[in-house]
DNA sequence: TGTTAGCACTCGACCTATTAGAGTGCTAAC
DNA sequence: GTTAGCACTCTAATAGGTCGAGTGCTAACA
């Protein structure tokens, strides 16, 4: 008869399994774990236990005469375990996070810099792949627009919304636009948007201001659609990544099959995309995702384990940074590294 | 004793090897050349020959009881072959490149998707990893400089310079600054920096500027200082690639060691920023390039080959397309599309 | 009843022939 | 100069054999 929950010394046990197996790579023994401090017991009594935990679903066996190895369920419980313990011992890595934030700060004067900067550093520290996206952008109120005259008959619009993102669009229209209309144009688009939310300029609000524009709706409405357009049209979620061929680290994702399908995730960044959202719709639950195996909503990773957390520029505008591993990742120091950075990169926001 | 030159039989020999081993993979024997078409010669005969071509090494032995595979040399000769001939056939692939065509026109609204969709459809084409590099940015003109009051003391500055490749720099200032003095600031810069070769902007030209400036000097300096730095801040040559993954169809290129040193060239733009400053050194000589294995500038690409291009989009502004797959590509269809694709960029750019 | 020693058994990793086949180099004849 | 013929070389693939880590089970023990 199986056991259904786990007692005690299964659950020391069970630890004693993943934590040697995600420092040695290899299959372990029960003569390993009954040789640990901590538990005396013989290998035939581990024996027996580890045939249990195999029921169980916790390990797996690659073959009869081979050790165990962790399954994702196994993983599951070890990081869950983790999580719980987190609060308390966070003190601990305070040392290399010091180094991260002077390495951050140090040429954050631009967003992009910033950010490829946080990614770079990530995946420095973890030896994993790593990707941050940028703050969501249609979450963001407008703050300014502004249109002026490059050439004769082309304007330059620039966009600015929270957080300063800046967006730029050049448009041309048909004839020529003098400058009274361009001025009148300017103050339309700032009293009628600024502070609003991108996500609510729908039609309704547009085809009121062709009207308000009166007799210049012809080039007005023209302007009004590209600046809309241009608005909205922010689908390419912005996301920076790097030391993706930290994978080839890792032989079990090492092989063509995986590398290739890890490699064109982080190409395409479509997938990526997906994963962000997903996590952004789940930032509320918890600070900190853990998607192990057969957990991640990417498919092309479904032989990785992925770390994903939310940092939040401004109210209500976040962003999503992630780690990409071999599901035998060190958690505990991916869990430590993430979770200061997100404060780190909170903070930081929240100064500027 | 051995040649020193290749007679008219050692070359349609040394073709033949090095066409069927593009198409196989495998190295080639002196019998299945024997049995081509062309040239009626026995397998012993054959093997006299490439005895010699292996000793004026144009084709390599993997081991003594295996056919021949071509050396650098050997593609190098093919590829130089293959250059002169092009001039006469290149209408056969028109097909392929309309189709091509429409795709790129279809969003070439922005030219950073221009450049990802130019990216993509080239890698997605000949299976192989591809690049381009958008138009050299400090080559250009100065085409116009707008700065606007965004908040009580934060500017936005929009630079716009010639091919219509936008910046923008948010410029926080001390003081105030009232709405005539921005007047005569965006005069100021306008009328001395309009036309100018960024390369051409120094400091002598920027002092002057300040001192026109006269009494607003203060203000005015710290404007100036940070567009000028905006201007010059774009070491960071943008770079866009498609289809790194594409190195896993190509056994030879995709073990460990070799894929990740390509990836990582990839992910870190470091040596493909190299690689298109190499090209455009050498641009004037010849529209295209190859860099067959050690020829490679690219440190880590020393096992493949690496095919580049310049295109124009202005009069001297040049940017670079490259493909980089193994030294056993397919070399006609890569340059046919290569340059099919450069002159199609040139004369989309003329147009507009 | 839980724990442990003991032992036969399993299975992959590794090493060592052995074989088959492709392809060569050389010699001798044409 | 070309070719047929043949001994030779080297790899890739296959099979057999051994080693050792680790298991599962049984029987004895506290």
């Amino acid at each position: 008869m199986v056991p259904l929950t786990l007692d005690e010394r299964k659950k020391k046990i069970l630890l004693a399994i993943i934590k040697t197996y995600l420092e040695t790579g290899e299959p372990v023994g029960s003569r390993t774990i009954s040789k640990l401090e901590g538990l005396d017991l013989s290998s035939a009594t581990i024996r027996n236990e580890m045939a249990d935990l195999v029921d169980m679903g916790y390990i797996l066996q690659p073959h009869t005469s081979a050790g165990r190895i962790p399954s994702d369920k196994g993983y599951r419980f070890y990081v869950d375990q983790l999580m719980a313990e987190k609060e308390k011992d966070i003190a601990e890595r305070e040392r290399e996070t010091d180094e991260m934030k002077s390495l951050l700060v140090e040429k954050a004067d631009k967003m992009e810099r910033l950010l490829k900067q946080v990614a770079k550093s990530l995946s420095a520290n973890t030896n994993y792949a790593a990707m941050i996206s940028a703050p969501r952008y249609n979450m963001n109120r407008l703050k300014f627009i502004q249109l002026s005259r490059m050439e004769e008959n082309r304007i330059v619009a620039v966009i600015v919304v929270e957080g300063n993102m800046i967006k730029n669009q050049i448009i041309d229209i048909d004839g020529p636009i003098d400058d009274e209309t361009l001025l009148a144009l300017n103050m339309l688009l700032n009293t009628t948007l600024n502070g609003m939310a991108i996500e609510d300029i729908n039609l309704s609000i547009i085809s009121k201001m062709k009207q308000q524009a009166g007799e210049q709706a012809g080039i007005i409405s023209e302007v009004i659609d590209a600046v809309a357009e241009s608005i909205r049209d922010d689908e390419d979620l912005e996301i920076y990544t790097s030391g993706a061929n930290n994978i080839f680290k890792y032989p079990e994702l090492a092989d063509n099959q995986r590398a290739s399908e890890i490699i064109t995730a982080f190409e395409e960044k479509k997938q990526l995309t997906d994963l962000v959202y997903e996590t952004l719709s789940h930032s509320d639950e918890k600070g900190i995702q853990v998607y192990i195996g057969e957990e991640s909503p990417v498919e092309n990773m479904k032989d990785c384990s992925v770390v994903t957390a939310t940092y939040e520029l401004d109210e209500g505008i976040h962003g999503t940074i992630g780690i990409i591993g071999p599901k035998r990742m060190d958690y505990d120091k991916v869990l430590s590294t993430i979770k200061k950075l997100t404060t780190e990169l909170d903070t930081m926001f929240k100064k500027n």
